[in-house]
DNA sequence: TGCGCTCAGTGACTTTGTCACCCTCGCTTG
DNA sequence: CAAGCGAGGGTGACAAAGTCACTGAGCGCA
């Protein structure tokens, strides 16, 4: 139950659909959801799980991602302030096993939905439904995204793509992040990311020191972000 | 429309939720869907396409995967009659481009829906609901499945598990089947198949000879499916 | 018989992942 | 302060997988 008038004009700036649901939607929902703060790190869903409620992220981002038996992981999709773990919904709608992990990456503090509503609302309201499935096509792009980059893109590119990303949140030429943490972007391993690294840094693209990578040639790493 | 009572009947036993629906929604979908049938080869969905239509088939198999730009591929996951691409369901429902390919794989009979009746129906039909989303949640599930695998599987083990499933079908000890066809299967190459197979060869698990793989010792190659 | 096609084998090389081990920096703590 | 420790990073040797170029084997067919 979300009473608090204030919290109310969050969620719903934070979530336009509901904007433009009907008055009833939004009753319902502010009345049988809960908010909930979660600390970051928390484990949301086990790989092979039943997915118990779905959590529509008010503020702070969730991590989906995929880990292997030796250890190795890849970050599938981020979740973000106004959307949710689509997956999680298509495993509650289906009752099935939930085939990643996901967790908190920062605090974050959700609205949890039950299942129940989440099965009854597709029923009856359009602008949930639509939300829904524009989650779900998103994160299936997401994922056979991922899926390409894996297959068919090499690493080096991959890396550039993605460090040239992480750059667009605030457009500076540094990057504070270690080797680890890209690896497990990518799903691949520190080494090999030092490797790539160093290599990069042999033809003068960029530089890399304890923890963080400082962009030299934006406009060549672009080039070959594109073509190769 | 579909007015043939003995096709009604065949599309009622392939699409058994049909039968729990509403008679309503049963007459809706027989007058508005249309019959389709495709050859074996035809592209349904190109990568990046808008898609045009939902097919539900009814008859023959499709099969969906990603193609790299070097000419590899790798098969996603097959729709089988019963079935339908939900993939394109979601990229309807949302607006958004087709993140893969699809295509016959054999002569295909499909029921082909619009897209604002694929729509409709999510808002009026339970049933349909249902159906939509336990396909969309299995086809994420196999899309995870083989994400892992490609990331964290040894090609020998994935190819010993896929051979053993191949036989699962008709179960004899014999797989008719090129070293080209597995390789796209697995998103690997002819090449590597060859030396992989060559390998468990060697070790006298099987007997490849042209387009034939003979399966000899089962119960180890199944043990190295389960354990590595 | 010879041609052309699909299918498969091979060797050299590159890219990527793995393993073992080392180093360095920054911090805490006795 | 020195010792120790943990996180981050470097390295070399090797294994697994993909790529490229080429060869050859089987098979149908004019």
């Amino acid at each position: 139950m979300i009473s608090d008038p204030q919290q109310r004009d969050q969620i719903l700036d934070v979530f336009p659909f509901l904007r433009a649901a009907s008055p009833d939607f939004r009753e319902a929902l502010f009345d049988t959801a809960t908010s909930m703060r979660l600390p970051a790190g928390h484990l949301i869903c086990q790989d092979g799980s039943q997915c118990a409620a779905l959590p529509l992220v008010i503020a702070g981002t969730g991590r989906v991602y995929k880990l292997g038996e030796n250890g190795r992981e890849i970050t599938l999709y981020r979740i973000e302030p106004g959307e949710s773990c689509v997956v999680t919904a298509s495993c509650i709608l289906s009752d099935r096993p939930f085939p990643a992990f996901a967790e908190c990456e920062t605090e974050v503090e959700a609205l949890v939905v039950r299942p129940n509503d989440v099965r009854r609302w597709m029923a009856d309201s359009a602008p949930w439904r639509a939300y829904i499935f524009g989650l779900i096509a998103e994160r299936l792009q997401e994922v056979f995204g991922v899926l390409d980059a894996v297959l068919f893109q090499r690493l080096d590119q991959r890396l550039i793509a993605r460090l040239l990303s992480l750059r667009t949140a605030s457009p500076t030429r540094e990057i504070r992040m270690t080797h680890q943490a890209l690896a497990v972007e990518l799903g691949s391993s520190r080494e090999v990311i030092s490797r790539v690294l160093k290599g990069l840094e042999g033809q003068g693209l960029l530089r890399a020191t304890r923890g963080l990578i400082e962009l030299l040639d934006i406009p060549e790493l672009e080039r070959r972000a594109r073509d190769g």
